[in-house]
DNA sequence: CATTTTAATTGTACATGCACAATTAATCAA
DNA sequence: TTGATTAATTGTGCATGTACAATTAAAATG
């Protein structure tokens, strides 16, 4: 594990165990070095990941400050940190409706940047947050990356497979958002019915490498999934 | 201007004018010092700006490369930039339903960490995309940081007005988001019909210095806002 | 005592340098 | 020609150092 995320992470573990609360303030830059006995830049990257992870904020002449949202129950919609990090506290199941794999379609195959016609793998899961549906997910993974896919694997998290047992490292991911009214179809798995509100999220993922291996469309059950973000910069 | 934000617009233009598209690669971190005449460290901190607006990506062992959405049409939620650069081609307009003191309610006082009875500007608008309604915008400024509103800014960018005009710096944000039914009221102002799906995203701006200024609540229309955002570390 | 000015504090920008990891290209072996 | 090994390429991690900007506290001023 890297110095400086290794650091970030002692620095957080430093927030829980000194119970501090927004607002309260880091011991200062040059204390924090010797504290952590790191080097000006490797401390720098640290809390540069903290800022934006969302759990601390610096100001430049005054100094480095603990943030922290105010509400509680709502999932990060994009952390740094991963669904199950994301989660502690809550449990997530899936029920597996399909795993199989097919030929792309025009639309599969355009948002993946292949050829229509190449296989892939057909992932569709109902995914429940404390024992509540939460979302319905359809995915489809490139074959030629992702080789193997097995119910149990599907059943339980795809992407720590994916990390782990196949050494793959996911990079980005460009996501389209919209609302709508749910189809018949997807009102019935989400025990809801057709017409009702519904947040649909087609995600692409890339390896770090820049290559597209999956397509998501996931549609979250509107009463059990409110989002948080934590952003930085602007926004709108 | 910073001279690594200074450096990474230029390679933004760069690119723009070499016409480069997805997956066509840069010229290599050495190149691009020599080439924009600045040290490593300016030209990582200028890659690693590019990288967080999913301009570029990079791959240790093989280069910079270009990184597009294959959309358009779509708003980018959490733009490094702002509102404006981020709908370059499309036309944003306002109209102003309420612009008036109040006193804080204990939900507004307790997103702006404030005490109830502060004074807050209650701000009121519909926000009309390239002619079509966007969305219903209800913002309250806390006075003693905004001291000052009028009619005139309202319908302008309110954002642009703090950071110029009154100087602020404008630092990170928290943003709630759920999906509903729209009440009466709302669909009225979206000209959309009660229980009508639509997506709601209450958001606390912060100052630089962490001080909380404005808690603002927004409805979209759910047939006009169609969201893009690139993410980069991991997402759900 | 209120206000301005100055000084101390504290994080950020930028430069240089060394070591190293991941990728890719080149070489070699069979 | 294929597959493995090696070497070259290329970005990242980490350390050190100087200068500076924003904030805050202290001192000076009226």
């Amino acid at each position: 594990m890297l110095k400086y995320q290794q650091t970030a992470d002692e620095i957080e573990r430093y927030i829980e165990q000194h119970e501090l609360k927004q607002g309260d303030k880091l011991p200062i830059l040059e204390e924090l070095i010797r504290q952590f006995a790191v080097s000006k830049t490797t401390m720098t990257k640290s809390l540069e990941l903290l800022e934006r992870k969302g759990i601390i904020f610096q100001v430049r002449g005054s100094g480095i400050f603990v943030r922290k949202t105010n509400r509680t129950g709502y999932i990060r919609l994009f952390s740094t940190q991963g669904f199950k990090q994301n989660l502690v506290g809550h449990t997530i199941e899936s029920t597996v409706l399909a795993l199989e794999p097919m030929s792309a379609t025009n639309n599969i195959a355009k948002n993946l940047g292949i050829e229509a016609g190449e296989t892939v793998y057909y992932v569709k899961r109902i995914r429940y947050i404390d024992g509540k549906i939460l979302c319905l997910e359809e995915s489809y993974y490139r074959q030629s990356i992702v080789p193997y896919l097995n119910r149990e694997i599907v059943e339980q998290s795809i992407f720590e497979y994916l990390e782990t047992a196949l050494q793959l490292n996911i990079g980005f991911s460009d996501m389209y958002m919209h609302v709508g009214k749910l189809s018949a179809e997807s009102a019935r798995h989400l025990d809801l019915t057709e017409g009702d509100p519904g947040l649909t999220i087609e995600t692409v993922f890339h390896l770090t490498n820049g290559r597209p291996f999956d397509y998501s469309v996931i549609t979250y059950h509107y009463e059990h999934s409110h989002f948080v973000v934590q952003a930085n910069g602007l926004y709108l």
